[in-house]
Formats: C-alpha cells, sequence, structure tokens
DNA sequence: CCTATCTTTGACCAAATGGTTAAACTGTTT
DNA sequence: AAACAGTTTAACCATTTGGTCAAAGATAGG
C-alpha cells in the first residue's frame, strides 16, 4: 500500500509556525496567523500542541538543530586545515543561504529567554568546538598556520558569514542603496571574500614562524 | 538663579522608553513596564507621547543616530589609511560596549518594519559610506593597500565589531562554557583581533603590487 | 485668594489574544 | 448500522493591553 506523503495536520501546523516565529518573532507571532497559514481552525493549534510556548519549542528545536550541528562534521575528514575551513566557511554559508531568517531568529530567542528550555536546547545539540580547538592547536604545532586563538578564529569566520544576513536590511539600504539584485550578486562573492580574509588571517608571513 | 537639571517627566519616560524596547523590542514591551520604570502613572506615557508607536519612535530615533552618524566623521583627519581604520575600529567598538543591545535592537527593528518611519530615519541619519569608498580607492591608486572591494570591507569591518555582541548569549554558552568573566575579556581583547585582522587583509604582499 | 493652565492620577473601555469546550464530523471496527 | 475513537469546528472565556477621560493636584499670574 502507497503511502501518500500528503501533508498531514501536525505538519502543516508545524511547517506554518515555523514561517510565522521565524519572521516574526515569539512576541510578534499570532496563534491566528499559523492557523491562518496552516489553512485550520486556531482550535488545532491547542490540539497538537498543547501552548503557544509549546509549539514555539518545537520551532525553535527545529531551527537550531538545522544551524548546530553538522558543522563540526567537516573537521572530522582527512583534508589539509585551510580546506577544512575553507569548505566549512562555504557550507555555513550555503545554509544561511537557504534559510536567511533564522540566523537572527535563534539570536533573538536565545537572546530574550536565555534561560529556560532555550539554554537546554543549546546544551543538547552537542554543538561544541572540540574538534575546532584540537585541530587549530595542532595545526599550530605543526607550524601549518600562525600561532592564533582558536576561539577568536571561530568567533570571525561565524561573524562574516552571518552578518551580512542577519544585517542585511541596513547594509543593504545604507551601502548598497537599497539595490535588492546588488546585494544578492554581493552576498555570493562572500564565500570567497570570507575564505580568503580568514585564510589570509593563519597563513604564516615571512620570518613569523618560530 | 540655578537651574537644577532634575531629570523632568519627559525625560523619566524617554530613559525607560529606552530600557524596554531596546531589551524587549517594540513587540515585547508593554506601557505599563514603561511606566512603572519611569515610576509614573500609564496615562502620562500618552499625555506626552500620543501613542506606543510615537514613543518607539523616538526610541528608534535616539538608537539609530547614537550609531550612525559620527563613525564617518573620523575618515576627515588627516592620519594615514591604517591608523584610521584602526581608529574607527577601536571607538565603534567602544561605543556598542557602552550600549551592547542597541545592535540588535536596531537590526531587529528594521527587519520587522523596513518600512515607515524606519526607512526614513536611516535616510535621515546622513549616514553614508562616500567618504570611506573615496578614501579607499584613492588609496588602492596610490598603491598603499591591496585592491580590495570597500563594500566587502566596511562589512567587514561591522561584522566583527558587532557580531561578538549580539551572538554574545549564544557564543559565550558553547565557546565559553558559558563563563562571563572570560567573554568580557574576551570582548576587550577584540580591538586588536579586529584590527589586526583588517589591517593584515589590506595591506600589500610581496609581489602583489601592480 | 481666585482663576487659568499645566500636570498627574485612577477608573474605565474596546480590541486583541491565548486558551477552552461542547458539539459536529470522519473513518474504522464489529 | 451502531458504536467508538480520532479530528475539526464555532462559540465562548478570561486576561492582557493600548488607549481615553473626567476629576484631582499643582503652579503661576493677577
Amino acid at each position: 500500500m502507497i503511502k501518500i506523503d500528503k501533508e498531514n495536520t501536525e505538519e502543516k501546523i508545524l511547517n506554518a509556525a515555523k514561517k510565522v516565529f521565524v519572521t516574526k518573532g515569539s512576541d510578534g507571532a499570532r496563534m491566528q496567523e499559523i492557523a491562518d497559514e496552516a489553512g485550520i481552525n486556531k482550535s488545532l493549534l491547542h490540539y497538537y500542541y498543547r501552548s503557544k510556548e509549546k509549539l514555539f519549542a518545537a520551532v525553535f528545536k527545529f531551527a537550531f538543530k538545522k544551524f548546530a550541528p553538522n558543522l563540526m562534521g567537516i573537521f572530522e575528514n582527512e583534508s589539509d586545515i585551510f580546506t577544512k575551513i575553507t569548505s566549512f566557511i562555504h557550507s555555513y554559508i550555503d545554509i544561511i543561504n537557504k534559510n536567511p531568517f533564522i540566523p537572527l531568529f535563534i539570536i533573538n530567542e536565545v537572546s530574550k529567554k536565555n534561560a529556560g528550555f532555550v539554554g537546554a536546547v543549546i546544551k543538547n545539540s552537542g554543538m561544541n568546538i572540540d574538534l575546532f580547538e584540537k585541530e587549530i592547536k595542532k595545526e599550530i604545532k605543526k607550524g601549518t598556520i600562525k600561532q592564533v586563538d582558536h576561539r577568536q578564529l571561530i568567533v570571525n569566520i561565524l561573524a562574516l558569514c552571518v552578518f551580512p544576513f542577519i544585517g542585511r536590511p541596513i547594509i543593504q539600504k545604507v551601502v548598497f542603496e537599497d539595490n535588492e539584485n546588488q546585494y544578492d550578486d554581493f552576498l555570493k562573492s562572500r564565500k570567497e571574500e570570507v575564505s580568503n580574509l580568514i585564510i589570509n588571517s593563519i597563513t604564516l608571513t615571512e620570518g613569523s614562524d618560530k
């Protein structure tokens, strides 16, 4: 028997909730709007998810997992450190490109309700930089790269990848005369720009080794 | 006659509104909370500022002006380009340090209500990168710095300065094991880190000139 | 002291909002 | 077709929230 994967109600709700929560935030989101977006009665939201908070929790978990886990996996393969970092940057920008509003959503919600389940989600996400740290320290010892602080490095990478997306409305206005197409081109060129900048910052310069 | 600069009601309201709006956002902020914060009756909010939106507008204007205008002024003095950029980074991080929640507040509100008065505030803020662009292009022609795209450069600078503040809750958890003091130290070291990274990225390398 | 204006307050209002409930509907089992 | 469980809906509720209003306080001028 063929199981038709027609979107069932629960999925419809979750998808609608993702859309509304991510764009409007937990404060700005309205249960009625989520119901409308899903094309169902508002009571059904409470039938499947007991409260707004529970529904929000489901959305947040989903959003955070999308950005947290698979990233450090890149550092498990066998290529050299420069290739690893470059491919990390490329794939991270790709992910954001596909979900440009999620980073700001996450930052916001973590800032607002740092306590409670949000903190727990982060801890349980398995996101940690141990592999990254080990790798960087190893390469420094080997003399492949400069003596850099791995924490500064990871923040630099994240900043350069994420900021153009979350700051888009302002940057586009101030720096690009509000031209959307131009900004899309700009975003496309970011993978190379960020890769070059980061690689350049860890590459040994003449006379700096030892 | 001595004019005692005792905070009058209107100022009390604006200051309370700044605090509440900036930390909770326009959606999360409550008029009652602002009144409580100011220690006055809620009706007074409407007496001095006609509506929540008007009050919010006053706060947003203030916040945006604090971050927009004086920054490009640095590029008017006579020092060399490296010094200019370095001092820009230093003073920008100083400003954010004094108002760590304003950047996220601005990004949020611009993202939410890009239209309307928010867009107007940005345009009327006098914030533009013409001076910066001219300066960079001049130095490239002179051969003082690499051939860089001035828009990539300014976005890089802003990203590296701003992101550690708006992403603090997450970064602190994931990268610093939720240690606040350690994160404060990290922020202090950012001025040098960002300056070095940016200067390094525009400095000519052997054999790259012409 | 009286009046006029500005400031402040508490009581109140209408709309919005998250949530509940009982009834209707649908599909499956016997 | 009757009974049952799962699903969906409309009507309703309590609370919150931005906002109004008339009256009370304060302040200054005549």
